[in-house]
DNA sequence: TGGTAATAGTTGAAAATGTAACTAACAACC
DNA sequence: GGTTGTTAGTTACATTTTCAACTATTACCA
């Protein structure tokens, strides 16, 4: 099992930014989806609609880059946890608003103490240039 | 849809690793996919295979950091499709050396010309310092 | 007005993934 | 040698995701 190709995968961006995203995931995973039997499409729903407060499905779908499938099972499983209120649009009902119950917003703030630890955790491999470099990286790297 | 808490998803390293990383690979992902109908788990062990020539599939495990079944799988897969050959290990019947066929090398030849060109792509929306640093931090974020 | 197109969101079936239990081969120890 | 434990890899089943088709509502325009 020795090296041959010259190619080097450790220096492919879309091989490497999995191998980062998928590691860097797994202990913030274990959080909510022990605590809460959360996924991750539920939590990312949840905290969109804790930071912006009222938004509908196709908003979090472009913000969160997500595809609306995706979003409207997410939607649907925090809906039947109480996590979240649906209410129609009243001037075109096919827009649905959603926002988050208290109770929502109580498995938010638990979940955003631990995002906030488990940022803190990652950064220690990194420095402080490192960080900023890299977070400057990956938000040009995530414009389509 | 106005922002109101202050904890940044943009700044939360999971996030924005799991965006960047889902955004970057869309590209790469049409290509393996469209050619040949691969899956990400397959061109993963393709590459590995390809650069480190013989392996055993929990080399390959270790080396990507994937779970056995979904190695198994791929290999299952890329081995219907004559990519690669099994060959039982003479002195421990339990492992198993994988080798690329000569066609799964030509499929790797490809794909690798495309991959190449897809990080050119990537890479010039970034700098070449970011770059640098980009690669060290992703690196270090990938050790578990 | 009526007819076609576009948009928000849902649903069902197929594909992929995760989890745990399984087989087969070897190792270690008495 | 036989029992127990370990390792490599597969399989079965449940859970998720994807893709395409669908409903319901609004927009456009002759």
């Amino acid at each position: 099992m020795t090296q041959k190709d010259d190619f080097d995968l450790r220096e492919f961006l879309p091989y490497l930014l999995n191998q980062a995203a998928e590691i860097s995931s797994q202990s913030f995973q274990r959080i909510y989806k022990g605590r809460y039997g959360m996924l991750r499409t539920e939590w990312r729903v949840l905290f969109h609609l804790a930071i912006y407060e009222r938004m509908t499905a196709k908003d979090i779908c472009e913000k969160a880059i997500m595809h609306k499938t995706k979003v409207s099972r997410a939607v649907q499983r925090l809906e039947q946890r109480r996590y979240l209120q649906r209410k129609p649009d009243e001037n075109d009902r096919r827009h649905e608003w959603l926002t988050l119950t208290s109770q929502g917003r109580a498995v938010y703030e638990d979940l955003r103490a631990h995002a906030r630890q488990h940022d803190q955790v990652l950064m220690q491999k990194l420095s402080i240039e490192e960080i900023t470099v890299l977070r400057r990286a990956l938000n040009a790297l995530s414009q389509p």
